[in-house]
DNA sequence: GTGGTCTAGACCACA
DNA sequence: GTGGTCTAGACCACA
């Protein structure tokens, strides 16, 4: 897989990432068992310092998306919900909450935004069929 | 106009401050050429330090939503949308591909996300008609 | 409250400054909502670097022990589980896998090491009392 | 004896291996003067790294239950315990504190950790009777 | 080879 | 003042 870090910085580098990860998994461009690139080895590509790297993946393993093959770098890991329903309302809320904020700041209305968020699932997810 | 602030952390406060005032614009509650709160005395208000204020202040000045008045602070300003829509766009996607991606890792479908959305839309912007 | 390390590193340091906050929250000796030492006083004091500090303060904000108070530093949090009962569990197991195995190599049987754990149970929640 | 390893990463590989042979040695499995599988035989028949095997053997000869035969491979050695009852408690206590801070934020209470301990040590140590 | 920990220190956002 | 991000680089554990 192939990922791409802008300094633009709306977000910082080890959440694009992270993203990028996260959105691969999602996809299916990623596997369950699939390796991802070591540490050292996207820090180098990326020309970025490894720790930016790693806690990227440190995060992705925290959150169950990636597991940790002691020695032998990373790999995606067999998806499972770990945190309890009113912690992923919490933390979908928290994003939602930013999103909202952004909207208002670019000036759109809810309507727009809703609308948008339909056309950006149908793109990124043209197969929907997730639990 | 009231505005009110939590420190539960979703948000930092400059942000709640601006979004507020944002949406009183857009709104209706404040009209152009309406003053509002002075940094002091919106500082002193909410118990909060007065570059907090001013940081959000600025912030909407800079997006043309306000303007500072030398001497006798703040008005509503005639608003204009500085970024193309193209660029407006391009900079919603990019949230909302983030949300997107970090939904489904929590296990929410397209279907459930949109509907959330909603649902805070209805609790953040109650008096909905934007732009 | 007062943090300790010891450089005779059975655990990293900032495990050790982890372990000792989750176990005055725990004794009740920092109690919810109260601050605890910003992340560079502490380094300051334990004579490390703050990143150091920073990296125990993450692990139990993202366990939900900790609160950040964006600019005003960290606060007990008010405790929730935020995990599954599956993960909890898996979480729990492994912590008694690492614990049997390093009883093992000190020599101690099975009916000793649950016998010292029933004697420190009683000495850390004299009270006990948990949900 | 037969020794198994499994990449779940709970444990690090070469932990798996010294505490499987140390419970051997426990449980009488093995006995004193015994021969065990060379480095490389072993190596080969796990798929794993020799040094990963050679850093276990190595451990449990620092710890007097193996004992080297040059040339010849390694012995179970005529056992003796290195550390005086005092230490062994320090270190055992130590470890039993870090335990309980993590099992009550988990959200155990102290007899619910008792009790799992209990269980992991019946599927850890079947065959019970040590030193 | 792999990742994990830690230091020293810069720079930025926010209160 | 607070924490967050990132770099450069050392050293260690493990495979």
């Amino acid at each position: 897989m192939q990922i791409r870090i802008s300094v633009g910085n709306p977000q910082s580098i080890y959440r694009q990432i992270a993203d990028q990860i996260r959105r691969a998994v999602v996809t299916g461009e990623l596997s369950v068992g699939e390796a991802i690139p070591s540490v050292r080895q996207l820090a180098k590509e990326l020309v970025i310092n490894p720790n930016t790297v790693a806690k990227a993946y440190g995060e992705l393993t925290r959150d169950g998306v990636l597991e940790g093959q002691p020695g032998r770098g990373y790999i995606v890991a067999n998806r499972k919900n770990i945190y309890t329903k009113t912690e992923r309302l919490r933390r979908l809320d928290q994003v939602l909450d930013s999103l909202v904020s952004e909207a208002i700041t670019l000036g759109f209305s809810g309507d727009e935004l809703l609308e948008r968020l339909s056309k950006r699932l149908e793109k990124l997810l043209p197969d929907q069929s997730l639990p």
